[in-house]
DNA sequence: CGGCTTTGACCTGCGC
DNA sequence: GCGCAGGTCAAAGCCG
């Protein structure tokens, strides 16, 4: 544990090889990491934007790759809030289930973000500080196990959200995001997160009881924005398949409505 | 005009 | 030592 994990891990001074301020590519980082899944069974298969929750940071994509094993590619986003800001974000589809989007969070803002958030922000750390990371690599793998299994049980659901998504997405689907966080022992968070056609903080409140995080806590820790991001990292991911839904999140800057601030959060 | 997105290329790290 | 995969940067283009 320790603190190995700054905030600014790669600010500048693991770059040495570029001309200047190049950063060394380094892969295995052990900043804090969180992985949030979410669970987007509505617009599976075709949907354009689906929406991973949002922050009210604003982020910017700075990269895309195809992962081997994935057929999807997957998105890197950078905090644009602050330039000083090193948090990231990577944006990927599950290969098992292209419905499910895996967001993995690394370093924290640098910067002060929104005030539920930031209140949040820091449970979320310590949280995870405990956590530590003592099997990240275990982690992964149940997190895909889980991910099957929570996919399995919310199929139905989502089946029956598909359907009525899908009519939405023409009209406007608005935040219907499910979140569901699944308590991962490891280093890394694992939240899940649905997509539902209900009001978000609906959904919230329903699933959070079973439930320790909620969304705020996700996003305290680095908050993805729905805005473009979700636009992005869908198109992106999306590659293969062609989804086109969650029209309003995508809207831009109105995103925020997405009912960050509505989760209670942790009970604490 | 500013900001963001997209794509290609480059570099690092790890595994074999 | 080589190859593969992942991660990041930079430039160009597009949109608001």
């Amino acid at each position: 544990m320790d603190e190995t994990l700054s905030p600014e891990p790669d600010s500048d001074v693991s770059r040495n090889l570029r001309p200047e301020t190049q950063p060394s590519k380094r892969r295995k980082v052990a900043h804090e990491k969180t992985v949030v899944t979410v669970k987007i069974g509505a617009n599976v298969g075709k949907l354009k934007n689906e929406g991973p929750p949002s922050d009210l940071w604003s982020w910017r994509k700075y990269g895309q790759k195809p992962i081997k094993g994935s057929p999807y590619p997957r998105g890197y986003y950078r905090c644009s809030t602050s330039k000083g800001c090193s948090a990231k974000k990577q944006v990927e589809r599950s290969k098992t289930d292209a419905s499910v989007l895996i967001i993995t969070y690394t370093s924290s803002h640098n910067h002060p973000g929104p005030p539920d958030v930031n209140v949040i922000s820091t449970t979320q750390q310590e949280q995870e500080d405990e956590q530590t990371q003592q099997e990240q690599e275990d982690d992964q793998k149940q997190e895909q196990e889980q991910e099957d299994d929570q996919e399995q049980e919310q199929g139905q659901k989502q089946d029956q959200d598909k359907k009525q998504d899908h009519e939405q997405e023409h009209g406007k689907l608005e935040e219907h995001f499910h979140y569901i966080e699944s308590p991962i022992r490891s280093s890394q968070e694992e939240h899940i997160f649905t997509a539902h056609d209900t009001s978000f903080g609906f959904l919230l409140d329903e699933e959070q009881e079973p439930l320790s995080l909620s969304y705020s806590q996700l996003m305290s820790f680095s908050t993805p924005k729905l805005s473009e991001e979700n636009n992005d990292f869908f198109d992106e991911l999306e590659e293969l398949p062609t989804f086109s839904s969650f029209p309003s999140f995508m809207g831009r800057t109105n995103n925020l409505s997405f009912g960050i601030e509505r989760i209670p959060s942790v009970p604490s």
